[in-house]
DNA sequence: AACATCTAGCTAAGGATTATA
DNA sequence: TATATAATCCTTAGCTAGATG
């Protein structure tokens, strides 16, 4: 057996037959001697471990170190008086005293530690009384004693030549090992040399504090790290301080790499526990002082001078962060993916680790020339998983072809993996409906230039739909159209690629895109929102499709309630759209089976289940998942397999999701479709009912909202191999296909078509059908998969539809007949959308099971927000 | 006996989650 | 109540020693 190894981290070891939970550090006999100290009288763990540390402590008690006075009998006999004195115990007269140290560990530990920002004026007087004791006894100072690093000739001295690294994540006794104190380059460590001296030494090293003058740290002891190759060391207790002790040999030209000493965090509430059996009032009141989590490595030796007198050398290191060191920023999803030249658009970024000082950097990096732009993020929208930021006009704004920047997030010094940002040139018209300007510039628009408008809402039956309460300028953004997009298309960027593309073209150049930035969102199209604005105004496009220009009206604080409610109505239609299509590809009508591949049947059964019993159908989907799945091969179909649907009017008539689909498949769904429209309408009016009881705003629901999104991408929770763009074409019908969705009043009820739903659920209650339509736009707007599926479609049915156009494709047409495009369209989509819903289903069950509708009614303003436009965000 | 491969256990992290101030 | 920080929990890459063929 390796002696290194179990000679190491006892934590560690014994952490393994500990159960869950807080576990208690059973340490070995050996070990708990030469560990620290624990509190003997924490509640809550420790329990064996103290016990045994305690008996430990005594028999370190007797221990005596070189140049310790612990030897002398008379002292030893009156420790039970003077071990109450912290100047004298702070002297190094004496270490744990057995039981007493048990008891009165603060008490020793008290004069030494006190003497860093915790603990006030009292830790600086008693730092300052220990310093006059121990300069008015005789043997070696106390640990708080203030030393020189030269001896008093002049001819030794302790010099680090390497200082310890800024940040070193302290380990808890909890915890296994964090390894040794790396050195300032993270590559070595710590290296201590002592100069002009020709006997051998030994080296001390203690935490200390991090400001003012040295002493033992409250909070951090050293801990010994034992590594095959370490260097060999000793552990022992200075009055309560675990100081590591290292030969400083002739050999060695009195050198020592300190790769053997760690830190150890010591629980707050156990150093607060020891100091306030001695401290009382002291202790209470420093409790609430901000403690510190920095502090610095301290090396001592003791030499003997030409005189033979003992004299001790002690210099100190910088100061040590001790903090688990943020994690590396990383960017989830962006709200834009290119912006005009001229910038000031509003982005949105979704992601991690995001501090304070959170900054965004647009860069650019070609061919030596370099641009970089740091952008500061919105203070109010600046949280850990999110932010808001405008974008910064690009170093030309008279660019004439579209330029890919880095885009990335430095957090706490880090930054996160560069995402594609395009440049665009400015726009001839004016800027496109959907464009968010940010706040900054919305109010100063350039000469002759239109100000941008406002995002619609949504116009839905009820009229157009209002901002959303108390952001009146602040507006979701929208991915703003490419024109110079390879097929003049948006380029709607999954972060996936964005990320590898960029690095793979991290030149800059201007290189065509690659293929997965093809990948177009149908919302985008600028030209299809112009003709779409009677689509619009049926209500099916608030997130996505201005439409006709609505008027730019400032939201007064009045409206809050009113256009929160139209937007949630406007959400609902959107939902509705998505029922509606499910409806129309679940249907079991001969007419539009053709669209239901095998797996659809499976989850539909799996859904009947699921009305029944909860826990059925959780296990239902868990099995079903990866038949769920979509194949790799199926994301990307091939581009020139789509066909564009010519009874729309081509390309310019807007996208059609079912452009592939045959026009008799169309008829058919649109019929199927219609018939739903009136189940729809009781579903909105059934949801807004239920929100009725609208709560007041709760910010923090916006920020669980995106943790929410966030954790679902990042967890894959959709089950899909590849993320992509958010299915905005079926939540936004009219930006891909108005015609075919466009629910007429007075359709039949036929909801579902879910013939052997229990009643329960072929009627549900308005709140189960709220939470369903909640569920389903929620798992639609985050099933990349889907939405990879069906933009790649919808993108291949532009590039064929733009195939006349001057811009070939890039990807070599394909020869597949129409037939199989259109069922790779209709499978993709058939998949994905009964993933979704049999999903919804799942979780409004399990909701309507298990806790209160929540749903829209609880929703502040700013989830609604959230809520409302999902899509802002682009996804991996 | 020497060598290659496999396996188990461990360290040294890093990150996430939960508890607490 | 919200936020920041502390404390704990979980996971993993890489390394090493021992077992095995």
């Amino acid at each position: 057996m390796r002696t290194w190894a179990s000679s190491a981290s006892w934590a560690t070891r014994t952490r393994t037959h500990m159960p869950s939970g807080r576990r208690t550090p059973a340490r070995t006999a050996t070990t708990a001697a030469s560990a620290p100290t624990p509190s003997p009288d924490c509640p809550t763990r420790r329990t064996t471990g103290s016990r045994r540390a305690a008996s430990g402590a005594a028999t370190t008690a007797l221990r005596i170190r070189a140049g310790c006075s612990i030897s002398s009998p008379s002292i030893a006999e009156s420790q039970g008086k003077r071990i109450q004195e912290p100047a004298y115990r702070s002297c190094g007269k004496f270490g744990n005293g057995g039981k007493l140290a048990g008891k009165f560990a603060a008490g020793g530990k008290l004069g030494g530690k006190l003497g860093g920002k915790y603990g006030g004026k009292l830790a600086q007087a008693l730092a300052r009384r220990r310093a006059l004791a121990a300069m008015s006894h005789s043997g070696p100072p106390g640990l708080a004693a203030p030393l020189s690093c030269k001896s008093r000739d002049g001819a030794v001295e302790l010099q680090i030549l390497c200082q310890p690294e800024t940040q070193h994540r302290a380990r808890y006794q909890t915890e296994g090992s964090r390894g040794a104190v790396k050195d300032n380059s993270g590559n070595g460590f710590p290296v201590v040399k002592l100069v002009g001296y020709d006997k051998p030494a030994v080296l001390q090293v203690f935490i200390g504090t991090d400001t003012g003058r040295v002493a033992p740290h409250m909070f951090y002891q050293a801990c010994r790290v034992s590594g095959k190759n370490s260097t060999p060391c000793k552990e022992r207790k200075d009055d309560g301080t675990v100081v590591i002790e290292i030969d400083l040999e002739p050999g060695k030209n009195w050198q020592v790499t300190c790769d053997c000493v760690g830190i150890l965090k010591e629980r707050n509430v156990d150093v607060e526990h020891r100091f306030g059996e001695t401290l009382g009032g002291a202790a209470h009141a420093a409790r609430g002082k901000k403690k510190s989590t920095r502090c610095r490595m301290v090396f001592r030796t003791e030499i003997l001078d030409a005189a033979g007198q003992p004299e001790t050398l002690q210099v100190c290191s910088t100061q040590i962060i001790c903090t688990q060191p943020p994690g590396v920023p990383e960017v989830c999803r962006k709200s834009l993916v290119s912006c005009p030249a001229s910038g000031g658009l509003e982005l949105y970024l979704l992601g991690k680790n995001f501090l304070k000082e959170t900054r965004v950097v647009f860069r650019l990096q070609q061919d030596g020339a370099k641009w970089e732009e740091e952008v500061v993020p919105d203070k109010e929208f600046l949280q850990q998983t999110h932010l808001v930021c405008c974008v910064p006009p690009y170093q030309r704004a008279d660019i004439a072809e579209t330029v890919c920047v880095q885009l990335f997030v430095r957090s706490g010094g880090k930054a996160s993996e560069p995402h594609a940002f395009y440049y665009t040139p400015a726009p001839p018209a004016p800027a496109p409906l959907h464009c968010t300007p940010h706040p900054a510039h919305a109010h100063a628009p350039h000469a002759g230039e239109e100000r941008p408008l406002p995002m619609c809402w949504g116009v839905g039956g009820m009229g157009a739909l209002m901002p959303p309460p108390q952001t009146p300028t602040r507006r979701s953004s929208i991915i703003v159209p490419d024109p110079h997009s390879p097929l003049g298309l948006k380029s709607e960027v999954a972060d996936e690629s964005s990320q590898h593309s960029l690095l793979e073209g991290a030149d800059g150049e201007d290189k065509p895109l690659p293929d997965e930035l093809r990948i177009m969102d149908l919302r985008l199209k600028s030209e299809v929102i112009s003709r779409d604005a009677q689509q619009v105004a049926l209500g099916y496009d608030m997130k996505l499709s201005p439409g006709a220009p609505a008027p730019p009206e400032q939201p007064s604080s009045l409206v809050s309630f009113t256009q929160t409610l139209q937007a949630i109505q406007n959400q609902v239609q959107t939902d509705k759209m998505v029922e509606s299509v499910t409806a129309a590809i679940f249907n079991t009508d001969p007419a539009t089976q053709m669209y239901v591949d095998q797996p659809i049947l499976t989850p539909m059964d799996s859904m009947r289940q699921l009305m029944s019993s909860k826990a059925a159908m959780d296990t239902d989907m868990k099995a079903l998942g990866p038949e769920l799945m979509m194949a790799d091969g199926l994301r990307a179909p091939e581009p020139a397999l789509l066909g564009y649907e010519a009874g729309a009017g081509g390309r310019d008539d807007g996208f059609n999701p079912f452009g592939a689909m045959t026009k008799m498949e169309a008829s058919h769904i649109k019929q199927r479709l219609a018939r739903q429209s009136a189940h729809m309408e009781a579903l909105v009016e059934d949801a807004m009912k239920a929100t009725a009881a609208m709560l007041p705003a709760d910010a923090a629901k916006l920020d669980e909202l995106v943790n929410s999104r966030v954790d679902d991408h990042l967890s894959g929770a959709s089950g899909s191999p590849a993320a992509a763009p958010l299915p905005d074409m079926l939540l936004s019908p009219t930006a891909t296909g108005p015609c075919l969705v466009m629910p007429p009043a007075g359709a039949p009820d036929e909801l579902m078509m879910m013939p052997d739903m229990p009643s329960s659920v072929k009627t549900p209650p308005a709140a189960v059908k709220s939470m369903i339509l909640n569920a389903a736009a929620e798992i639609l707007t985050s099933d990349s998969t889907m939405n990879a599926l069906v933009t790649s479609a919808i993108n291949t049915a532009n590039i064929l539809s733009t195939e006349s156009d001057a811009s070939p494709p890039a990807e070599p047409a394909a020869e597949a007949p129409l037939s199989a495009m259109s069922q790779a369209v209709s499978q993709a989509v058939t998949q994905a959308v009964s993933q979704a819903v049999s999903h919804a289903v799942s979780q409004a069950v399990s909701q309507e099971m298990t806790a209160p509708v929540q749903g829209l009614t609880a929703m502040s303003d700013q989830d609604l927000l959230s809520y409302i436009n999902p899509s802002t965000f682009d996804q991996v």
